[in-house]
DNA sequence: ACAATTGCTGACTCATTGGTCATTAAGGGC
DNA sequence: GCCCTTAATGACCAATGAGTCAGCAATTGT
């Protein structure tokens, strides 16, 4: 009796394929992955995946969409339930967060967004509506109760609270680009970031003023 | 008596070609645009390109070189000609630098290094050597310079004169990615950061001390 | 046990495109 | 004006890879 060749598994296949091609599109970039790659990865033939997902664009999309929606939320939920105040936030839960993204996968979802993104404005149209919008508005809100509890003076972060970030993406296009020939210490570079704004809009109320 | 088919220019060829295959990469990325597309915006066969570059790979490799090396000894060369304070330089020459890049064909540049980078190592190692590598160096010549002067205080930039350019790249690779959903006014988040940035490590000699 | 259902396979098609090469003709030298 | 060198052409080849489909076999129902 010969061992079975394959199990239907309808439920869990599109989660597998998913993933595989998670990996697959992070190795080889869009164009450099082969949809008989990303089968093979997920344990399938060609024919199923074709069965889950019409294209392979459509494939991708799919990819965007379930890698990074579960994290903005964690992030905007964090902001809204902390009762921390907005300074040690941004020296704590804020600063683990953006020290994260380089490590991870996400970083990926960078290189697929600037490589891809002018070739499906949809996609980028999803991507301003559900994460960047929304993170932004969770950085503003930061920096907006800093304001209101008189920890922060009125600056530029107000009108542009994306300068609290753009260091998140340098470290992870440096880590793209230049992975193998010049290593960077993101940690630090992202502490020193912060510690600069800090330092910028922070009123300080119990400092040796004359030094 | 026939019009000639074409002329004979050696000469002039390769940067043709060069400027053909930068806008076709702009547009369509490296894998999106096709060596006959190339040819044609050249006003060339598909056999002459193959004269003069031995691969597609080649062509994208010297086009990159070609558009990049002159704008970084530019750069370069204004930061050790000055005669302007730290200051003055950055709020200046340093700033109209920064914000013509994400307006001009070199943010092209960035998408094509994010995306295309991982697959040609040696064409990363050159834009270390001869690209990053001296625009970083540039950039901590001011920031040591506004330090010997008094202007500025030791501070993280000294580590990590990057954090002078990560909203550069932040618009740039906005500008790429929502183009067509979101605008951000680029000039004012550079000029917002270059504030906070001299609020946090300036040395104020003639300010109210003890407000 | 048998049939009906349907998840799944993989060989096939067909359009696309990087790269080649035999041929053509422009233009300089005499 | 006529060679002769070589810049330039474009039809062609071979490979590749997205997407299809006819059939097969794992389950489910009875």
């Amino acid at each position: 009796m010969p061992a079975a060749r394959f199990q239907r598994r309808k439920e869990a296949r599109p989660a597998e394929i998913t993933q595989a091609a998670m990996e697959a599109f992070a190795e080889k970039g869009y164009d450099g992955t082969r949809v008989d790659d990303v089968a093979k990865r997920a344990g399938v033939s060609k024919g199923l995946l074709y069965l889950y997902f019409k294209t392979k664009e459509e494939l991708f999309k799919a990819v965007i969409k379930s890698f990074v929606t579960p994290r903005i939320s964690a992030f905007r939920s964090s902001v809204t339930d902390t009762d921390l105040s907005a300074e040690a936030f941004l020296r704590g839960p804020f600063l683990e967060f953006a020290k994260s993204i380089p490590k991870s996968p996400v970083r990926i979802l960078v290189r697929l967004l600037v490589a891809e993104g002018p070739k499906h404005p949809d996609l980028t149209a999803y991507y301003w509506d559900n994460v960047a919008s929304l993170g932004i508005d969770a950085l503003r809100q930061i920096v907006e109760k800093g304001v209101r509890n008189g920890e922060f003076r009125e600056s530029a972060l107000n009108e542009f609270p994306q300068l609290l970030v753009t260091p998140v993406l340098f470290s992870v296009v440096w880590s793209i680009v230049f992975e193998t020939h010049q290593s960077l210490d993101t940690d630090r570079l992202l502490e020193s970031h912060i510690e600069l704004v800090l330092a910028a809009i922070e009123i300080r109320h119990d400092e040796d003023d004359s030094r």
